[in-house]
DNA sequence: TTGAAAGCGATACCAA
DNA sequence: TTGGTATCGCTTTCAA
């Protein structure tokens, strides 16, 4: 409840120089800065942010926009952006457009237009040309990270080129009965991540020379549970069965994985699973896999965002995060 | 950038009105309002929120404290959360405590005295002396969601109890040797949920009259990984092996099935496992649990705020949230 | 280095 | 039902 006022009061000095000392600007004495923090320390005085806000246009706040948080890539995403975000002082709104009862048009709506927020993170999020242009008209930075996105700056990796070398790593094994476990697309999401990812491994498929069996490409939707019932099915079919499997996330690997034990196959001896992610619990798991860092994809993008913020640097460009082969137990030649 | 002048112009009305028209305050007539409401759409015109939130002293934005992104419970809480903010127009700002990089006293810096939010909802979250004071003095309405703290509003499930029927669950099927993996308690958090747990398993026990084997309380961190190496160690040792476990949550308790299958045994032949939480992975694992609803008890924390914002209703008190068994393939009688 | 004062862009009270 | 206007609490020129 304290007001700036009566920290001037009782410092003995102007709300100005209070607001200077408060916030580290220069020229302040160094005896004068020590006073007003005391007095705002005895207080117990912090500055509002709504009026702050409102006189230096500057909300301290960005917006993440995520389509859930129950897949470890957003999660971890969000957790590396606010590593950043809380070094820098700055909150984090969280904008969750996934899950019961999601409206995407409020978000905009709330962040963008409302200016809650001096930036905006969206994640693997397509936006429409006339979401683009809303961004673009308020001048509000933004940036997606997990996917190419038409019109707007992003980090992501090279989707089609993890795929065909995760591909190739198996092929490279000896395999040539490859399954492929794709992520389904949903609405309002990159489509390029899917698209990309099968892409790469048909390219991959085609160099090596192995036709591609179109009833090997299941789908899950990125998660355990439902690449687990695919793999299943895979799995429970009569006729010839693959020997390696390259799943489009580590969470659908180990789905994969768990379903290959179900049907009391064991891995890699009879089949070999290789995801995309470096899941948490791939190492647990053994898990072969394309490593990005997730974490470190949401850290780089509130960094660009916070350096155009603050001027220090220009306009960054769309970032390309690197991708590493991680072998562990889940890969192996084929059994003859 | 349109400010409110702009539409009070464009609509031939005074800012007052607007102001009004726009936040479908009553006394406005329909011909005025939808006059107003075409100007706005026209200029594209939205509310600021710092001025707003600065004149009426509302932020219509809620702080979340999370200790971390990473486990399901936190992860599915806070859409709960979402759920309920989301439909009543309030943001979400999210405060991570876990993480690389925490600071814990920055959260209350910037969230509730810098006046960022109009209420807190902590999770698992054991706030000290001090902290319960700074809470008390800014009148911010806050609660309390996983676990009773002392001096504040609280959403929790009976520990003690849960654990208690989950090992009596477990006797019931005739187990005898039980063993209870213990989530780690952490700095910060509340100690009510490891202690009261344990607590339970020891009273289960005692009244069965089946004696304590402190070598068969292990530990781990909550999740899948950590419980996964501790329940190896245990299936690894020689000598008597228990034939249930009980794990404080479910993806410890997923944890321990995979050891067992590390170990070459069946679930539930050879070893039971119960849980708690009712993990969306429960079901394609076949796991046992004491089902809470963590979403539905982030929503109702969420509600019940909101509740206290408007007025609607009085202060209301600590709500214990109920808790089912879900009797699933993991447990099973033991083997003779 | 410091202070005075003019905004920032809404809301809300009081009149009309 | 509407309009005028003080006010919210801080930031930021511009002078001193």
């Amino acid at each position: 409840m304290t007001g700036i006022d009566e920290v001037a009061r009782e410092a003995g000095v102007s709300t100005a120089t209070v607001s200077r000392a408060l916030r580290g600007l220069p020229n302040v004495s160094e005896h004068t800065r020590a006073s007003v923090q005391a007095a705002a320390a005895k207080l117990g005085y912090v500055a509002s942010s709504s009026a702050s806000g409102l006189a230096s246009g500057r909300t301290m706040a960005m917006g993440v926009v995520v389509p859930s948080l129950s897949l470890w890539f957003y999660a971890t995403v969000i957790e590396g952006v606010d590593s950043v975000l809380r070094a820098a002082s700055y909150d984090l709104i969280l904008f969750n457009l996934g899950g019961r009862g999601a409206d995407r048009e409020r978000v905009f709506h709330r962040t963008i237009l409302r200016k809650r927020t001096d930036a905006l993170i969206a994640l693997c999020i397509d936006f429409t040309a006339d979401e683009r242009h809303q961004l673009a008209s308020t001048g509000h930075p933004t940036i997606v990270v997990g996917g190419a996105v038409r019109g707007l700056r992003h980090i992501d990796i090279d989707e089609c080129g993890v795929a065909k070398q995760a591909t190739e790593h198996l092929i490279a094994l000896g395999h040539r009965k490859i399954a492929h476990l794709v992520g389904s697309w949903q609405m309002g999401l990159t489509r390029q991540v899917p698209v990309q990812r099968r892409k790469g491994y048909e390219q991959a498929l085609a160099q090596a020379g192995i036709p591609l069996r179109p009833d090997w490409v299941i789908t899950g939707h990125f998660n355990m549970a439902s690449a687990r019932r695919a793999m299943s099915d895979l799995l429970g079919r009569t006729g010839e069965r693959p020997t390696a499997v390259f799943a489009d996330s580590d969470e659908m690997a180990m789905g994969a994985i768990l379903a290959a034990h179900d049907a009391g196959l064991r891995v890699p001896q009879d089949i070999s699973v290789i995801g995309i992610d470096d899941h948490e619990l791939a190492e647990s798991f053994g898990l072969t896999t394309m490593a990005q860092n997730p974490f470190e994809q949401g850290a780089l993008a509130a960094r660009m965002l916070l350096d155009e913020l603050h001027g220090t640097v220009a306009r960054r460009r769309s970032v390309r995060y690197p991708v590493t082969l991680a072998e562990r137990a889940s890969t192996a030649p084929p059994a003859h």
